[in-house]
DNA sequence: GAGTTTGAAACT
DNA sequence: CAGTTTCAAACTC
């Protein structure tokens, strides 16, 4: 009976609610209100991407509208989602975003309702403990973002443990917790609040709270993600919770015992949790070996089966959902710094997902958590969090601080499909090509990888950080463009600045959104690709299949073609090079050595390049590269022939907007990954192109982990891995898929 | 961390 | 379109 009551309630609610500020004053809403044992909280919604805020064209993009209008919904949905018996939530979601976006309160006001109607979907075709375990999963990406948000983040893991889970056999056990998770997920809120950390909220109503971001899906698909999981089997949820859980003792979420246990107890049935030692044994497992060992197991399992059969369809939801979150990552970073012991255990942090990270972070203080192990390989910047998808996909330096966890894989094969479909198949997603994916994926060298950034001194790490992030997470040090010009990596990115830019006098901020709109307008008036990826890849992603092994890393080329005239093209003062391909005849360039292709066309094996970097510049050269891989990249040409993408290449992309589609860059070959370390960093490696990964993934960083020889199986070929390629820089494999699963915001000259 | 170098972006 | 200036990242010390 109450089923059904909430599940006409909430729509009527969310309807009414959208348009009526104070709805809750009404007897409906009290009445729903008492209908559910949860209580609303308000969430924050800060979105720094552009697109967020409001690039109309994004919607055009985006392959099904709805995705569009979801988008900045989607963290309402998933409140009402999560919400669905708390009708307080959708409004008091819809309220937060009014009072935050003026401007776009009526927009969000309409979405909302839009996502009513998916949320009601939802529920009809869950109905049931599902749904409940539906939003319970909900929830866990949140704690995951909490996780990313950790600095050092190695968070990855989070999405490989659900995945794991989901796969492993024990499943059939987590399928008959399910829904007694569903119950208890209740329950457990009202115990929560009773408990002294509340934790319960914080898990389930940090959602709603600033962590609202972090559900939040940035992309498009991440609604698309949310229908996967609509229609996912009871199993998925759990697997997803329990791997919440796992996720959460990895990175120490739980910053006080306490929490653990609050956390224990939803992630088991409420039977086992707060009492049962064993699951607790378990996630402390998780956190240590335990949890590789799983990974790997997770990632074995992928390669034998392709992804289909083994992941199951919901799994492939969990990883979109990820992608959510990660994206946030920008918000985590922030929250780093704020550490402290004291956080901790704020003694009813009922507060938000901040102190929940902080906790964390305590928590890791305190207890040392072996995040490399599941971290290590998997460690997750997100750098996409927080910034428009482009950013995502620009980002690449970093790519090696991300691993490419195998879970993306699968989620890639799914996700793309149903979301992307089209770009997907554009790309030559394969289904079997994410199996292939994940199989080659060795997480022991994502380990080692991880390891080797931790490595690098602090200065590198940081350049890393910045560079390589930067196109995830871009950060800018403008002082004089207010970082309303294309100098302004960040605004060039289409994403908000954000706390880690050391920007002076910025307007790219929400804040001003409108004159960031200008801006970009006026720039776009000037100059319609200002925005567009530099780098294009070969337009044609079958011809370009077939053509890669003949293809040389100079399939994909600067969009203009760069200028260099002392560098030689061996540095990142060259975009070409920094995008990871070759110079073109477009290219201007005096002295060429790009050791992605040189523009008559040569290439320059990485051995020569180095060799001659070596002799001019030597060591540094050698560093940089490892860097960011670009050895790595050369050492793919050489093997592949593979070409490589720049990080924003591969972000942004192509895809969407019309640019060209990119050529599929392959990456490097096997040959590398095996013969580098630092390549294996890099990336991606795989399959399709990158975007299938970045879809995936999602944030996860990759990496390059995923071995060197091709990846799919079926691509592997020595030709050329697939084409994604990652870009050294790139690497990111995960984001890219994001890319092209999602168009980066439109250029407004597309729209136009 | 400060200073230099570099080349794109912006301007003329 | 070419030349110059401005700018911020990349790089060096």
């Amino acid at each position: 009976m109450e089923m059904e009551m909430e599940m006409d309630t909430p729509e009527k609610k969310t309807q009414i609610a959208n348009p009526i500020p104070k709805f809750e004053e009404s007897p409906v809403f009290n009445y729903i209100n008492n209908l559910s044992p949860i209580k609303p909280v308000k969430s924050i919604h800060v979105t720094q991407t552009f697109s967020s805020l409001t690039f109309a064209s994004l919607p055009s993009i985006f392959a099904s509208p709805q995705v569009n209008s979801r988008k900045e919904s989607r963290f309402l949905k998933r409140h009402q989602e999560l919400d669905l018996e708390i009708p307080k939530d959708s409004n008091a979601v819809a309220d937060s975003d009014n009072g935050k976006d003026t401007a776009g309160q009526n927009e969000n006001a309409k979405k909302l309702q839009g996502n009513l109607d998916v949320n009601i979907n939802v529920r009809e075709a869950s109905a049931d403990p599902v749904d409940e375990s539906f939003e319970f999963v909900i929830e866990l990406p949140q704690i995951l973002k909490y996780d990313c948000a950790s600095p050092d983040c190695d968070v990855a893991l989070p999405e490989t443990d659900a995945e794991c889970i989901a796969q492993q056999p024990d499943g059939s056990v987590l399928q008959q917790h399910t829904e007694n998770h569903a119950l208890e997920i209740e329950g457990d809120a009202k115990g929560i609040s009773r408990q002294e950390g509340d934790p319960v909220q914080f898990s389930l109503d940090g959602s709603n709270s600033k962590s609202t971001d972090v559900l939040s899906f940035s992309s498009p698909n991440d609604a698309i993600a949310f229908r996967g999981l609509i229609p996912t089997s009871p199993v998925i949820s759990t697997g997803l919770l329990t791997s919440l859980v796992s996720s959460a003792a990895q990175y120490e979420i739980y910053g006080s015992p306490e929490r653990r246990q609050l956390l224990h107890q939803i992630t088991s049935d409420g039977h086992y949790a707060e009492e049962d030692p064993s699951l607790l044994t378990v996630e402390a497992g998780m956190e240590t070996d335990e949890f590789r060992t799983e990974m790997e197991e997770c990632l074995n399992k992928g390669e034998g089966g392709d992804g289909q059969g083994l992941v199951p369809f919901g799994y492939k939801m969990s990883a979109d959902m990820h992608r959510g979150m990660r994206r946030r990552c920008l918000d985590f970073e922030v929250a780093e710094p704020p550490r402290k012991s004291s956080d901790v255990h704020g003694p009813s942090s009922s507060s938000l997902v901040v102190e929940q990270s902080k906790s964390n972070k305590a928590s890791k203080d305190k207890q040392p958590i072996h995040v490399k192990q599941g971290g290590g390989s998997k460690k997750r910047i997100l750098p996409g969090i927080g910034l428009h998808l482009n950013a995502l996909t620009s980002s690449s330096k970093n790519i090696e601080q991300e691993t490419v966890l195998p879970e993306c894989v699968p989620q890639l094969s799914t996700s793309n499909q149903d979301n992307m479909n089209s770009i997907a198949s554009e790309n030559e997603m394969d289904p079997a090509v994410n199996g292939l994916q994940l199989t080659e994926y060795d997480p022991t060298q994502a380990f080692v990888n991880y390891e080797e950034i931790n490595q690098l001194s602090p200065r590198k790490r940081r350049r890393r950080d910045l560079s390589g992030e930067p196109e995830a997470c871009k950060r800018c040090n403008c002082k004089k463009s207010k970082c309303l010009k294309l100098y302004c990596e960040c605004f060039a990115a289409g994403v908000y600045c954000i706390e880690p830019c050391a920007c002076q006098d910025c307007f790219n901020k929400p804040i001003h959104e409108e004159t960031v709109l200008a801006t970009r307008k006026q720039i776009e008036s000037r100059n319609p690709l200002a925005f567009a990826p530099k780098v294009i890849r070969a337009s044609d992603p079958v011809s370009e299949i077939g053509d890669e092994s003949n293809k040389t890393p100079a399939s994909a080329r600067h969009k203009r073609g760069c200028n260099c005239k002392k560098s030689n093209c061996l540095k990142k003062y060259c975009e070409c090079y920094q995008g990871g391909v070759g110079c073109s005849i477009n290219c201007r360039c005096e002295g060429c050595k790009n050791a992605f292709g040189t523009k008559d066309g040569s290439i320059v094996t990485g051995m020569d390049c180095e060799t001659e970097d070596d002799s001019e510049k030597s060591e540094k050269g050698a560093d940089d590269h490892l860097a960011w891989t670009a050895d790595g990249q050369k050492n793919l040409e050489r093997n592949d022939s593979v070409i490589l993408s720049t990080p924003s290449h591969l972000n942004r992309p192509s895809l969407p907007w019309g640019f060209p589609p990119k050529t599929n860059q392959r990456m490097g070959g096997p040959g590398l990954l095996g013969t580098s370390s630092s390549f294996m960093k890099q990336p991606p490696p795989q399959t399709s192109p990158d975007d299938t990964l970045g879809i995936l993934c999602g944030g996860t960083p990759t990496v390059g982990i995923i071995k060197g020889t091709s990846p799919n199986g079926k691509r592997v070929s020595p030709p050329h891995t697939n084409s994604s390629s990652s870009s050294p820089g790139q690497r990111t494999g995960g984001r890219r898929l994001i890319l092209r699963s999602i168009p980066s915001f439109p250029s407004l000259s597309q729209q136009h």
